[in-house]
DNA sequence: CGCTGGTATTTGGTATGCCAATACTCTGCG
DNA sequence: CGCAGAGTATTGGCATACCAAATACCAGCG
């Protein structure tokens, strides 16, 4: 018997990769609305914390920038990107259109044991009140979402909408306890799979859509935390 | 009297955006698809070409591969990527979720002036035969659906479509010789107009998303040439 | 005391050099 | 003639050095 089994690859992951990951955590893990003034990131500060030169950390820098998590003014500094009301909501709309595409998709992709086990996965939404375990049900919210992204088989649209959900992560809890959001949202939640169910992709894909742009007018209705 | 005007600023471009712009524009007007063999990209021989040094060329690619362009295989050198069929028909079907999404917001926010000035801007939809300036039809074409993204007012959308874009436009161009599809295409576009013109959310909607979706089934089926 | 002009310092952009890993080549042995 | 292996060349990743722009600071003048 072989017993000898290798691993597939050790590429050794790049410093700027490294630093790539440690800069994102960073910057998704801070609180940039909580405090005031702009949050500059300095090279050679940088540098000298992760113990690596400038090189990886700039290219790091160049990737996060692409992605929208910082900007880079020329000859003054790199900052870490406050995103303007606006700004959410026109991701938030965006990711309504992608992942209700995606519903659109899943009903004429998705195998039938994919959907069945869309009510085994996610048992918050079938039992109890969600205001007890309001961390949990984030949680699982966010899952659920995914879990329809992923059903679309579409891999661009898989990554497109986790690039935008990484920054709306934050914003999602907050809407999350703000007015009656969280029982009227299981509601839709609910409807979603019974619409996958029964692959009715007209009605999945206005379901998604419309509990997507719902979310979008909560935001610009009661985001005055933001901006 | 003050004659004295000057220039607002004069950023004087870095040379990592120069080189990225030559880059691309390199990378999207070459034939990928016409040759066999991958192509790749040597970072000496680009910076002595380009006269610059390694480093903002790096830069540059390190964006193109963000973006999607080219491909960094750590060790052996950077490739001009071939989108697979299945990559192209996912990111035409990202770009009809968005499209579509736009057309809605589109109902809602673009002012009347901007929608009545849809006729005006493309003769080409309403007058002659398309078979006859297929080039000027593309064109317009291309301008018809950056207008409508643009009339939805969501910078994020307008973002990741621009992107897309610059992906499949060279795909757009084989497939309306292919079939039958610049004269469907007109009607459909035609319809796309009224229903905007009607400020009809859900049709606008719904035929922005069928057409960018015939586009990808007429892909998905004819797209031999691909991979 | 305040403002202006110049200088010093900081900082991002670019160039260059070094190193390790990979690819290539050429030779020698079977 | 073919294959293996060593040695060489190439190449990408990273570090460092240098430069120019921008800011901060300071002195001198009003």
């Amino acid at each position: 018997m072989q017993t000898f089994t290798i691993k597939p690859i050790v590429p050794a992951t790049s410093l700027r990769t490294l630093a790539y990951e440690a800069l994102k955590s960073a910057i998704t893990n801070m609180d940039i609305y909580g405090q005031t003034g702009d949050v500059r990131l300095d090279e050679r500060g940088l540098s000298q914390t992760l113990g690596v030169s400038r090189t990886p950390i700039r290219e790091a820098l160049t990737v996060l920038e692409q992605e929208g998590f910082v900007r880079n003014e020329p000859r003054r500094g790199v900052f870490v990107v406050r995103k303007t009301r606006k700004e959410i909501v026109g991701m938030i709309q965006a990711w309504a259109a992608l992942e209700s595409m995606a519903a659109r998709l899943a009903c004429a992709r998705a195998s039938d044991e994919d959907l069945k086990c869309m009510r085994t996965m996610f048992p918050e939404f079938f039992e109890g009140t969600p205001a007890d375990h309001l961390a949990e049900y984030s949680e699982a919210n966010i899952r659920f979402h995914q879990k329809i992204i992923s059903l679309g088989h579409c891999e661009v649209i898989q990554d497109l909408c986790s690039n935008l959900l990484m920054h709306v992560k934050g914003v999602r809890n907050i809407a999350l306890r703000e007015g009656d959001r969280a029982s009227t949202s299981i509601a839709e939640h609910i409807q979603i799979i019974e619409a996958l169910e029964a692959r009715d992709a007209d009605l999945a894909e206005r379901l998604v859509r419309d509990h997507g742009l719902g979310l979008a007018i909560h935001v610009e209705r009661y985001g005055k935390h933001l901006e």
